[in-house]
This record gives C-alpha cells, sequence and structure tokens, in this order.
RNA sequence: GGCCCCAUCGUCUAGCGGUCCAGGACUCCGGCCUUUCACGCCGGCAACACGGGUUCGAGUCCCGUUGGGGUCACCA
C-alpha cells in the first residue's frame, strides 16, 4: 500500500507556523517513505475570498519546499481538493449514515439544546442528549415541520462499549462511547461540518496516515464513527504534540502577541526583523508581521532550510547528537516513531542558532542572489542593481564573513557602504567616545587623513601596512586611532575588517566622510 | 467540571531495567583568539515533579498525587 497523508489547511489568510510543523511532518513522513503528499482545501466554512486567503499558505509551504503531489495548482486523480467542491460526496455520505441509522435529523432549537447541556452542568456525568426532537419516522419529521421546526443531521453515537484507537504516536487510547455526543453533521442549511467532510475525503483521496496536531486527538472518536458508519477502512492516525508558546505549555496562537513580546528572546526577534520591514518598507502590523507566521522569516531573510530544520527538531530527533539536518538527511531519516509526545516551546533563540549555522554554509554567489533584493527594495541601490554594484556586494558579503546571519541583515551592517558620505549617520554615543572625548582624536584624525591622501595602493594589506607606520610613527596604541576611524568612516561599532572597508569605499569616500566628521568636530 | 494527553538541565532533547554520580544542542557565565563586531576554540553552571510499589537493581515498568495542556459548537 502506498502511503498518503495530507495537510488540510483551512484558507486563513497566513501560514501559522505550528501548521506548518505538522505540513512538514506530513510531507516528510510520505516523502520518506516513498509516498504521496496531498494538500487539501478545508474550506467548508465558505468565504468569499478563498484565493487570497489560500495564497499566503500556498507560497509559505512553496518558499519551505513542502512540495505536494496534488492538490492545488497541480491537480491529481482524486480532485477537486477543495472541501467545498465536493458537497456532493457528502450528501451521499450523510444519506447513507441516515439510512444505516447512524444518524438522524434532529429538530431542536438551539435554546432547547442549551437547556439540556446546563441542567448537566453541575452533573458529573457527561451529556447525553435526550434526543427528544430526533425524528425517527416521516410522520415524526412531518409533526416537528409543523411545529416550524427546521432539521440538523446528528450522528447516533453509541451510548455504550469504548473505542480503542492505536495512535502512531501516542499508542494505545481509550475512550468511552458514551462520552461523544450527538455531533451535527449536517446543519439547518444544508451545508456539511468538519468532520464529515474531512472523513469522507480522507477516504476518497486514499489516505492511509492522519498526521495532524494533538488537539484533534478527542476529536478523532466521532471520525471514527462516521468512517465505521460509511463502512470505511479506518487510516492510521498519529497525534503530534503541539507546538507551544515560548516559555509555556500552551498553543502557540497568532492572537497572543502581546504577550509574547513580554518574553525578551521574542521580543528581539520582532524587533530585529522591524529594523530590516522598515528598511524595506514593509508593513510591520502584527497582522502580518509576526514571528508565529512563516511569512515574517521570509520577508526578514531566513533561509527555509533552517526553518525546517529547527521545526523537524520540535517534536523529533534522531538521536542524541545529530541536529544539524539538511533537506536530504531530514528525508532519509525521519520516523514517526520518534516523534516525541510532550508539546515543545518554540525558542527563538534557537532557531536563530539554526539560521546561523545553515547561513554559513551558504556560498557567497548565493548569498548574493539572496541580499540583493533587500538592498534594492531598501531604495539603497538601483534596481536592476548595475554591475559594479553587484561586485562591491560580492566583496562585501565576501569580507563580511559570519557576521551576517540573515538576508535582511545586510541592510543592518552594511548600508553604509551605499549611501552618500554627506547623510550617512553615526552612531552617536560611539561618536563621542572616540571622536569628541579624546584630546587628541581630532589632530591624530588629521593626520591619519594625511596619509589615507598620499597612499598609492588602496587595497586592504596596504592599508593595513601604511596604519601600523602611522601608529609607529605617532607612537601611540593602535586603539588610538583605528576605533575612531571606524566610526567617522562606517558610522559604526561593528562591521567588517577595517581596512576591508575602507579598501571596499575606496579612498576619495575615505576622505570625504574623513572631512565631514572634522567639521563636525570643529563645529562643536 | 467530565473526558483525553503530557511530565529529564531555563529551552529543544538522548535515554526504550544495570554501560546514567544522566549524554548532546541552544541560552547563560568564564577564558583564548582579536583593531571593532561576529565566527571559531577551550572550560563552566544546570535536570530525571512527588509518593508508593514491582525488581537483586528504576530516569527507564505499574499505581497514585501534583502540575501543565488539549477538548467538550449548527468552527476548522
Amino acid at each position: 500500500m502506498t502511503i498518503r497523508t495530507r495537510f488540510a489547511p483551512s484558507p486563513t489568510g497566513y501560514l501559522h507556523i505550528g501548521g506548518v510543523r505538522t505540513a512538514l511532518f506530513c510531507w516528510l513522513f510520505a516523502k520518506a517513505n516513498r509516498g504521496r503528499f496531498i494538500l487539501r482545501i478545508d474550506d467548508t466554512d465558505r468565504q468569499r475570498n478563498i484565493e487570497d486567503a489560500l495564497r499566503p499558505i500556498l507560497d509559505g509551504l512553496r518558499w519551505l519546499g513542502i512540495e505536494w503531489d496534488e492538490g492545488p495548482g497541480v491537480g491529481g486523480p482524486f480532485g477537486p481538493y477543495y472541501q467545498s467542491q465536493r458537497t456532493d460526496n457528502y450528501q451521499v455520505a450523510v444519506e447513507k449514515l441516515l439510512e444505516a441509522g447512524l444518524a438522524y435529523h434532529d429538530y431542536a432549537t438551539p435554546d432547547e439544546l442549551q437547556v439540556e447541556r446546563d441542567a448537566f452542568q453541575h452533573n458529573e456525568q457527561p451529556f447525553p442528549y435526550s434526543r427528544r426532537f430526533m425524528a425517527a419516522t416521516a410522520e415524526d419529521r412531518a409533526k416537528f415541520q409543523t411545529e416550524g421546526r427546521r432539521s440538523v443531521v446528528r450522528l447516533k453515537m453509541p451510548r455504550e462499549g469504548k473505542l480503542i484507537i492505536d495512535d502512531l504516536v501516542r499508542g494505545r487510547v481509550e475512550f468511552e462511547w458514551a462520552r461523544e455526543q450527538d455531533h451535527v453533521i449536517q446543519r439547518a442549511d444544508g451545508s456539511h461540518l468538519y468532520h464529515l467532510a474531512s472523513v469522507v475525503d480522507d477516504h476518497d483521496m486514499q489516505i492511509s496516515h492522519v498526521i495532524r496536531a494533538e488537539e484533534h486527538l478527542s476529536n478523532t472518536p466521532r471520525q471514527v464513527f462516521i468512517a465505521q458508519g460509511l463502512g470505511y477502512e479506518l487510516p492510521e492516525y498519529a497525534h503530534l504534540p503541539f507546538v507551544a508558546e515560548p516559555g509555556s505549555k500552551n498553543k502557540l496562537s497568532k492572537r497572543k502577541l502581546a504577550k509574547y513580546l513580554k518574553n525578551r528572546d521574542f521580543a528581539q526577534m520582532v524587533e530585529h526583523g522591524r529594523q530590516i520591514a522598515e528598511a524595506i518598507h514593509i508593513d510591520t502590523s502584527p497582522e502580518t508581521f509576526n514571528p508565529v507566521i512563516v511569512d515574517f522569516y521570509r520577508q526578514v531573510g531566513y533561509l527555509p532550510e533552517a526553518i525546517v530544520n529547527y521545526l523537524a527538531l520540535l517534536g523529533w530527533s534522531l538521536d542524541d547528537k545529530t541536529e544539524y539536518f539538511g533537506r536530504r538527511e531530514l528525508l532519509e531519516n525521519f520516523s514517526l516513531d520518534r516523534v516525541n509526545r510532550a508539546p515543545a516551546g518554540f525558542d527563538p533563540k534557537k532557531l536563530s542558532a539554526f539560521q546561523d549555522r545553515h547561513f554559513r554554509d551558504v556560498p557567497v554567489e548565493q548569498k548574493l542572489v539572496l541580499m540583493l533584493p533587500f538592498l534594492e527594495q531598501s531604495g539603497l541601490v538601483p534596481t536592476p542593481a548595475p554591475e559594479e554594484i553587484v561586485a562591491k556586494l560580492a566583496r562585501i558579503i565576501e569580507v563580511s564573513g559570519d557576521r551576517i546571519k540573515v538576508a535582511g541583515d545586510i541592510l543592518l551592517y552594511a548600508d553604509f557602504f551605499f549611501t552618500a558620505d554627506e547623510v550617512m549617520e553615526y552612531d552617536e554615543k560611539a561618536f563621542d567616545k572616540r571622536l569628541r572625548k579624546p584630546a587628541d582624536a581630532a589632530e591624530l584624525l588629521a593626520k591619519f587623513r594625511d596619509r589615507l591622501a598620499a597612499a598609492e595602493q588602496f587595497d586592504a594589506a596596504s592599508l593595513e601596512k601604511l596604519m601600523h607606520e602611522f601608529v609607529e610613527s605617532e607612537d601611540i596604541k593602535i586603539g588610538q586611532i583605528i576605533h575612531a576611524v571606524r566610526v567617522v568612516v562606517t558610522g559604526k561599532v561593528f562591521g567588517p575588517g577595517m581596512f576591508d572597508c575602507l579598501a571596499i569605499l575606496g579612498k576619495e569616500s575615505c576622505l570625504a566622510r574623513i572631512d565631514r566628521a572634522q567639521q563636525i568636530l570643529s563645529g562643536n
């Protein structure tokens, strides 16, 4: 039997990080077993703009390299892959269940039902619906209808016995049928509910393994009941632990951004992302710009490989030492029996560590491709960037080494290479410390400027030599001049090697920046 | 509240009865490297929730307690 898994998101307009983890495991499991991964859209809720609400989800999955074998855009033998287009199948299933006496028309009003529910609220017993408004015969239906009542279709759940599920990650789980309610499978308006649709589709699409998040575990009995009632062979079930909030065990939720911001690491991640986002002028409202949403990472310039690697390890592990996985290794090693049962907290720091690690291994040419769009979008370089700027960027990336950890960092780290000499911004604190405060700073800077102006070679090695000669002849420590020069030329207290910066900037620009700093100093 | 799930360093985890005075990774803290910031390297802090069993022997099995979480819709 070929393994077939599915991920069935609702078109909500965004791709949740927890959802992606589920999708990833489904995909990994299918692909690791030469099976197929199906994407199905759970849009029974029927919204106006399904395509708009779907795009971020499809884009996100594709960006991460979680490609589906069947589903929207690619089709497949079991289409359509939108539940809103499969209602005929659901109706057939409802009729079948009705005929078999496993479902019934119920004419209770919501209020009447609520009264019954409330009556059991303080009782220790489960809530068994009295079925007072169950229509057993056509006469019953007619009678209720003359009373002006409308009906829904409910499952007629067993009131005794128990269900045993052998879950692939949780093991044996038992449920008492009597605790299950008579769930609605078809609304009064004729539309069908998720559980019915899901079970029917899973069967029709020959899904062999239902892999989903833990919160669905308690929903499983009713689905099993439907499946069995329809004579389906049951799929295997695997209920994954959910992804928890940073610093707690609650399910990660998009809505609680404000709360997560109180977590230092999380706040830092958002702040860092926000700086990049603002530099490229994109919206940073929490609705769209939020680390709980996958798009955040794409916009800031994280690597999909890093996200995938991190997510894979959230609830799964290979052994006691391997953590660094490429897509290939993941595919070769993934298995459901090594999935953990406890929820795993989302840790921004650890995600960053994976990003650093993966980014380090990206060759310069590739980094160039990733970073250039950020510069173009920021307006720091023209679009499309002319050849000489691309060449300059390549050098910058080269000399930046491992300092740049996310593609978007190029804007925070190396913007000074592209800003005009007269508008480059200084780190004011550093300017004070290195230029204004030391009594001899201005004088040393002036002398060093003369040396630079006279320099014939302007490559990093020559400049370093020049600097050392300068230090020697002035009889000063290198720290007395080099920090000042860095601030004057880059405006920052961090960055690539000093001499690389000078060399890339070029003599003219370096001198201009020194002149500007001197003006500021004398103006004070 | 009922039902269900879960429980090893701050975090992610390894551990499937003895090789565990519990291993790795991230974080954090020292140190080295160094013109900055990173990287890298070296070192350190730090955990089996509790209580009963079973067993010659329990982080590992069973029961209970506690704690955490999920779920109880004409949402998905």
